[in-house]
Order: C-alpha cells, then sequence, then structure tokens
DNA sequence: GTTGATGCAAACGATTTGCAACTGC
DNA sequence: GCAGTTGCAAATCGTTTGCATCAAC
C-alpha cells in the first residue's frame, strides 16, 4: 500500500515539530505519514485501525489527541461533512470537495476559476479570512447507480450552472 | 422576539406535511416556526432552550427527530460546520456561509457572481449535484480584536483573491 | 378508532480528560 | 532527569432508539 518514503515532506514534518517545541515520537511519524498516503480522508478510527497493524501499542486516544494538535500546527484539515465522525486530509495543495450524501464518499477537486475569484467585498467587514472551499453536495455515480429508480431528471451536472 | 407569523411559509408547511402524510403536530409547527424566525442557525439544543419556553412539554428527543424529518422533507439543511454539534437553517434563498474558527459564529453571506459560475466539467462523472456551498473560514471582527496581539499582517481581506 | 408522534429513559458512538508510566531530547 | 507524551480507563456530550402513552386525522 504507502510503500513510499514522503522523505521531503517528512523532513518538513520534524521542522514544523521542533519549532513549536513538540517531540518527533513514533507515533506523530507514523500519524503523519499515514495520512500523507492516504488519499480517502480517514477519520480518527479508520487511521486508528490501519496504524495498529505497523504499531501494535497505539491507542485510540493518541490519534486523536495527535490529530487535534496536527491541526493547530496547520499541518492537516479537518474536513466538513455533516456526519457526526471528523475526517482528516494532510495538507498538500488546495482543492474543493465532493461529498456524496448517501455514502458519505469525499472526493477532492481542483477549480482553479472559482481560486482566482474576489470574494465578495461585503465580507471584508465579517472578518479576516483564512481558507475558503467549496463544497458540492450530490450523489455519486455509484449510488445513483444503486438508486436507479424511474429518475428520470437526475442528470443535471457540469455543464449546467451551479444548482440554486 | 419572534413576534412574526410567517403565514405564507407555514401554509406552504403544512402541505408538505401533508402531502408527505405526515401529522401537523403543536411541535411541529413550533419548532418550524421558530428556524423560520432564527437567524442563527441553532442547533438542536438551542431550539429546544428557545421552545421550552412556549411548549414547557417539550422534549429534546423530539426536536432531534422533528429536525431529522424536516431534514428529509428538504424543509431544513444542516449546516456544515467542523464542530460536533449540528446547526440548522429553515431553507431559504440560496446562500454561503462565512464561519468563525475562534468563535463558532455563522454568518450568510450572498455571492451571485459564485452562483452564476459552471462548476468544473470533471464533476460531471464524480456524480450528480444538488447543491454547492461555499464556506469561508476565518476569524470574524469580534474575535479579532479580543486577540489583538502584534499580528500585523492579519489585514487579508475581501478585494484580495481568495486565500490558498 | 387507527396510526403515527411524543416523552421518557436508556443506549450509543465519537471525542475528551485525569492520571500514572514512559520516552525523546 | 525532566517535560512532554502516551496508554488506559472513565467521563462527557451530542444524538439515537425502544417502548408505552397520547393526539391528529
Amino acid at each position: 500500500m504507502s510503500a513510499k518514503n514522503f522523505q521531503p515532506q517528512l523532513q518538513h514534518f520534524e521542522q514544523i515539530c521542533k519549532g513549536a517545541g513538540l517531540k518527533v515520537t513514533h507515533q506523530r511519524l507514523e500519524i503523519y505519514r499515514e495520512l500523507l498516503g492516504a488519499h480517502d480522508h480517514p477519520s480518527a478510527e479508520v487511521l486508528y485501525k490501519r496504524l495498529e497493524k505497523r504499531l501494535p501499542s497505539l491507542s485510540l486516544d493518541t490519534v486523536y489527541r495527535t490529530l487535534s494538535t496536527f491541526e493547530k500546527l496547520q499541518l492537516v484539515h479537518r474536513v466538513e461533512t455533516v456526519e457526526s465522525q471528523a475526517r482528516f486530509e494532510a495538507l498538500t495543495s488546495h482543492h474543493h470537495h465532493f461529498l456524496c450524501d448517501t455514502c458519505g464518499q469525499l472526493v477532492d477537486f481542483f477549480w482553479q476559476d472559482f481560486d482566482d475569484m474576489l470574494l465578495p467585498s461585503a465580507l471584508a467587514e465579517v472578518g479576516s479570512i483564512d481558507r475558503t472551499t467549496v463544497v458540492v453536495h450530490g450523489t455519486c455515480a455509484a449510488c445513483a447507480r444503486k438508486a436507479e429508480r424511474s429518475d428520470t431528471n437526475r442528470a443535471a451536472t457540469a455543464e449546467s450552472p451551479v444548482p440554486r
């Protein structure tokens, strides 16, 4: 699976930790490495299950605590879903999310035209802005196939204007 | 507070319920009315606290159950935050959210230029799209004032391109 | 009168916390 | 060696569920 080494990212990781006065423990290193190799926005629990093979003594609490720490360090993002379980991703290039409201699958996508836009100027008085994401809700192809019913007008996709 | 009557919306509400074969109970009516008048995206618990003055026998479970029902009926939206508590809003005209990462305050804003955009065509193969929202993360003016430190370069706001 | 809705209490699942043992620096 | 970190167990919090009672149609 994740046979990659991620040398440059891991060096950056160590620098961030040391810069913040945090110890580079085995657990932190492995949790971060796992998240670098994961592209499915795993939850704390999913990460834990994957890691316990490599780190038998690891505890779920540590995964939770470590992810919170990483979030403060801006090493990972907590992803917005509407589920009860939070899901995480290591910081990579800026992207947006398609979220299947049926199965919860998250798909990343890029959207340069959006990233180049100016936000409405009215936001200036609301506060200062850290980051802006688009969340597209819908039904993924697999779920649509499963639910194939008499729904004929479900074809609204990308070549029409943004729905609602 | 919410002395408004919302006659037209409430009639629409009754029609939706009856159309779905659901009884128009006192609780459902009042929960919906409260949400119509609330503009702060209350959580189930907050709604419950506001309503128990008017409906002393109301139970929190009913609020949870009723909100889930409303969501299925597309009468309300569950709002994306990163907190543990879900927050709700009655459906109105389409808008987007500014979310203060410090205090959790949600501010609605409108963005016609965005709503008119075409989504990236690559999304067509991912699935069908129901709705698209922009979530702007940042620090609201009040929190920024409280945290006023030596942060000088916090001025990035609306007239610059979308961050990241 | 039926059927679905409510209130209550108990269960549940995700996340957090206090504390003693441990480990990186 | 010390401060920060971990693992464990217990607590917490939001939310859901089973069931008997109750109210809308």
